[in-house]
RNA sequence: GGUCCCAUCGACUAAUGGUUAGGUCACCACCCUUUCAAGGUGGCAGUACGGGUUCGAAUCCCGUUGGGAUCACCA
């Protein structure tokens, strides 16, 4: 049997990192075993649905590097891939259900669900419906219930979920799980606005679509039961489940917006390469091997499997994060980083050669950990309007400064050619010649040229901004320093 | 609270009965060095607890504790 798996987000928003993360599991799964991997949008939830969420969703898992091989926007064989245009199969595969007795009618209100539960609640019992008591079509009887429909009052269908014997199932990464048929509530499958939960429609679509393994997170385990339930009633082989361990915040609790930006867009409008992000969070809840950190989209699908998935969650910890993003920004080949970082130099109106933007980017990705930082970082890099840092400016800048640098000037306008090799070399001559300690006159002339105490070699960076620029600036803040 | 799931350094994890329990992030120190980084070297730090099974347990079993998820006409 072929492998296809599917992502089946409900668009209730934009994408979260946790929904990134499955996605790319079943993304890799796919890959690594040559079979498809489905995007499906579980939009029956009218109330909740978000414009735009689902373009962000396409989007984020494109920018991610994942393509999907069936969706609403490609089509497929298995279409629509949108669940709100499915409503009349569900609608079907309820009948079927309710004409074999393995669901059946229920007229409660709202209000009259919700004393139930008072009444549970206060008896000290577990909430869940009970269908020899409530307004199920079991109470009413045949008549009663002909009457109601003839009405057109409103009415939902239940799971008749069995009062006593197992549920079992498998999954590759829990092992073998058992429940209770009693604990398992008489979930709703089809509302009373004609659409189906999420049960229904999840199982009808999955076999539908001849899902073979349904990879999806923890939070999903308890709901399982009913699903195997639901695919015995239909008389269908269930596919194989695999449920991931859960993204965590620091606090161990199921990561939420509470704790920060949790939307795989924040992680990209913050500067983080896909690579990295995807990289990352492959690593949170799976694990090939201990000895090394840094994959490719080629490495993990080579080396995917679900049986080396984690149990136990993971807190996503954005340290280690940054760290990677740092790795792929050193170890990038810095042309294919040129289109990214012309479109910031643009957005910061800088406007140089992509060779230039190239130098500067060689020169400063060891101290920064994402491109977005060079124009900040690197200002000096790009026009004569820095700040200068007070206090690196306080603590370097003394009484003798002034005649020191006064006295370097004349070597540099010197020079033939303004590299750093030539300008350590005759700074160095002539400092050690004068008795002139390195910090004497690195640090001021740092200053003066970068305005900030971090950067580059400073020879380096002098090569970089030429020698005119360096000249122009000393002598600037020579004068300036001077009217004081 | 019911049900289910889980448990190795602070964090991510490796070790699928035999290792001085390994790696990475973070942190600390040192080296390198014109600053800051990067890099290098070293360090700190862990099998939740208690019982079994076994010659031998992080690993298998039971219990305890702790954490989490879930209990909607949401997904």
């Amino acid at each position: 049997m072929s492998v296809r798996v599917r992502f089946a987000p409900s668009p209730t928003g934009f994408l979260h990192i946790g929904g990134l993360r499955t996605a790319l599991y079943n993304y890799l799964f796919a890959r690594h075993h040559g079979g498809a991997c489905i995007l499906r949008i579980e939009d029956t939830d009218q109330t909740r649905f978000v414009e735009g969420a689902e373009e962000n969703i396409i989007d984020i898992s494109r920018w991610a590097g994942m393509e999907f091989d069936e969706s609403p926007e490609k089509g497929g064989p298995h279409g629509p891939y949108r669940q709100s245009e499915r409503t009349k199969l569900y609608r079907q595969y309820a009948d079927e259900l309710l004409a074999n007795d393995m669901a059946y009618r229920a007229f409660d209100t709202s209000e009259e669900l919700e004393a139930m539960r008072e009444r549970q609640k206060n008896a000290g019992i577990a909430a869940k419906y009970d269908r020899t008591v409530m307004r199920s079509e079991y109470t009413l009887g045949p008549d009663e219930t002909k009457r109601l429909l003839d009405q057109g009052a409103d009415c939902c269908i239940r799971l008749k979920v069995p009062v006593s014997g197992e549920i079992r199932f498998n999954d590759i990464v829990r092992g073998e799980v058992i429940v209770n048929a009693r604990d398992v509530d008489d979930q709703i499958l089809l509302k009373s606005d004609g659409f189906p939960t999420y049960h229904l429609a999840n199982v009808v679509d999955d076999h539908l679509m001849e899902i073979s393994h349904v990879i999806r997170g923890e939070e999903w385990l308890p709901s399982t039961p009913k699903h195997v339930l639901l695919y015995q009633a239909f008389g269908w082989d269930m596919p194989t489940f695999a449920h991931l361990p859960l993204l965590l915040n620091e606090d161990r609790s199921k990561m939420s917006k509470r704790f920060g930006d949790v939307f795989a867009k924040s992680f990209r409008e913050k500067g983080f390469f896909a690579d990295a992000l995807v990289n990352f969070v492959a690593l949170l809840g799976w694990n090939p091997t201990s000895d090394r950190e840094i994959f490719s989209m080629q490495e993990l699908i080579d080396l995917f499997t679900l049986e080396k998935v984690n149990k136990a969650g993971a807190i996503f910890d954005t340290k280690k994060l940054e760290w990677m993003n740092a790795q792929y920004l050193r170890n990038a080949n810095p042309e294919s980083l040129l289109p990214q970082l012309q479109v910031i130099l643009h957005e910061h109106d800088i406007e140089i050669s992509d060779e230039r933007a190239k130098d500067i980017l060689t020169l400063l990705r060891e101290r920064i950990t994402f491109l977005n930082e060079i124009p900040g970082f690197g200002a000096y890099m790009f026009s004569d309007d820095y700040v200068i840092d007070e206090e690196y400016k306080a603590k370097h800048w003394t009484a003798e400064s002034s005649a020191i640098i006064s006295s370097l000037l004349p070597l540099m306008k010197g020079l033939e050619e303004f590299n750093h090799i030539a300008i350590n070399d005759t700074i160095g001559a002539f400092t050690k010649e004068n008795g002139i300690t390195s910090k004497l006159f690195i640090h001021p002339l740092r200053m003066i040229i970068t305005g900030k105490p971090v950067g580059a070699g400073l020879y380096e960076t002098m090569e970089m901004l030429g020698k005119e620029v360096c000249i122009r600036r000393i002598e600037r803040f020579l004068s300036e320093e001077g009217t004081r």
